[in-house]
DNA sequence: ATTGAATTTACGTGTTTTACGTAAAGGAAA
DNA sequence: TTTCCTTTACGTAAAACACGTAAATTCAAT
């Protein structure tokens, strides 16, 4: 037995949410809520499972709703459901502690598949929603690698070595004794990669070998 | 119609696939090859839209084959399939240019989706690999949440402004002069940024920032 | 084979930044 | 009130940076 609490601002798809979960054995609906203030005082007291959010806005108010449950009742998991199936709200969302979120895609069925990987301790997204998000990783993915390899072929395998060194914190004297050239040297190999790079400040030339993997932030 | 090629150096499972889909009106399986040379010659002559890859290990051989692929053939989608569904293999056959991953749960209908999808100039990744890459995407997301607001609170909010501002390639003195103090106190506060966070070098302090937001890269 | 370009090495000189210590004024908390 | 932290700032020495110059070497190309 799962127990289930919903909460919209509508009482309308509230009522309707509601009465779509009832009909099922495993699921009982302890708390069905369209105000935020009862929602948190009554979520005190009582032991749910799973928390159904309707989000019909991004606002700074809802995030916070989900970050302050998720402090109150660590165990609650908190299933988004709204029909703004965009990357933003998505991303803030899980940020803000969501385990789950169901895109307007989502049906009765994706529903209760929800609740149960949810009680089951795992994260769910609906299709549309994991589609979303994969696309954006695997473009990320893509942008990394074209990222790569753009200005570093410049560099000679020296001056890598040397940024690598010197990204990793090193002084310019170790650098120096580890390779057996001067520090003068060393110093030159990094000004002539900061010209080449076009760099202002090292703080730059840091951020340069983080993009192009040189070194791990 | 869709022109296939199929490539798997084991011929027992190149004839399998190749059967599996000689079979459907839509598919005509133009060449079945063994031989990564002949396949690369033969690509050389002839337009395929869709090759199937399959991928018994991430060799650096098989990955720059991909690589090689798509630069000779730019229009040509590669479809990998293979039973090891790492993280590894599958971001690094992506990074390389594939644009379809079959993953061990993919039986004849997925290897179809897969291929109109990709004859239609979109990726397709089976479910277990869309798992394993969301899982990785979602946990980065969190991991990321999780590192903000670490150490980040122990500054104060006039080193973090000078932290920003530093870390953004200002110098020293520009950022005395924007807030009307000496350089000497800029520089006392980068000290005490660096005590207080126990850090070795600026370099540090620039991943520092990195990490908690502070500055992009 | 020779030229030309880039790499690797290194120094000079002056400026800036960092390391480490000290310190005073002001505010918040205990 | 005392204590701790912040913000401000200086002294001094060492390290790093900016910019220029330059020689030996390597490597590709003609």
């Amino acid at each position: 037995m799962i127990d289930i609490a919903i909460f919209d601002e509508h009482k309308l798809v509230l009522e309707g949410v509601s009465g779509l979960l009832s009909g099922i054995a495993d699921f009982r609906v302890v708390l069905a809520c369209d105000n935020r203030h009862v929602l948190t005082e009554k979520l005190k007291s009582i032991q749910i499972h799973v928390l159904i959010l309707n989000m019909h806005d991004i606002s700074v108010r809802n995030l916070n709703l989900i970050v302050q449950l998720n402090i109150s009742s660590p165990k609650l998991k908190i299933l988004i459901v709204s029909v703004i199936d965009s990357e933003e709200i998505v991303l803030k969302t899980i940020k803000a502690g969501a385990k789950g979120f169901l895109g307007k895609d989502s049906d009765r069925d994706s529903l209760m598949e929800a609740i149960y990987t949810l009680r089951n301790g795992h994260d769910y997204y609906s299709k549309s929603i994991t589609h979303l998000l994969l696309n954006r990783y695997i473009s990320s993915i893509k942008a990394d690698e074209l990222s790569q390899n753009a200005d570093i072929a410049n560099l000679s395998s020296r001056q890598i070595e040397i940024l690598k060194l010197w990204g990793e914190s090193h002084t310019n004297q170790e650098i120096a004794d580890r390779f057996f050239i001067s520090v003068r040297t060393v110093e030159s190999h990094k000004n002539h990669i900061m010209q080449k790079l076009n760099l202002k400040s090292t703080v730059d030339m840091v951020k340069f070998a983080i993009k192009n993997n040189i070194i791990e932030i």
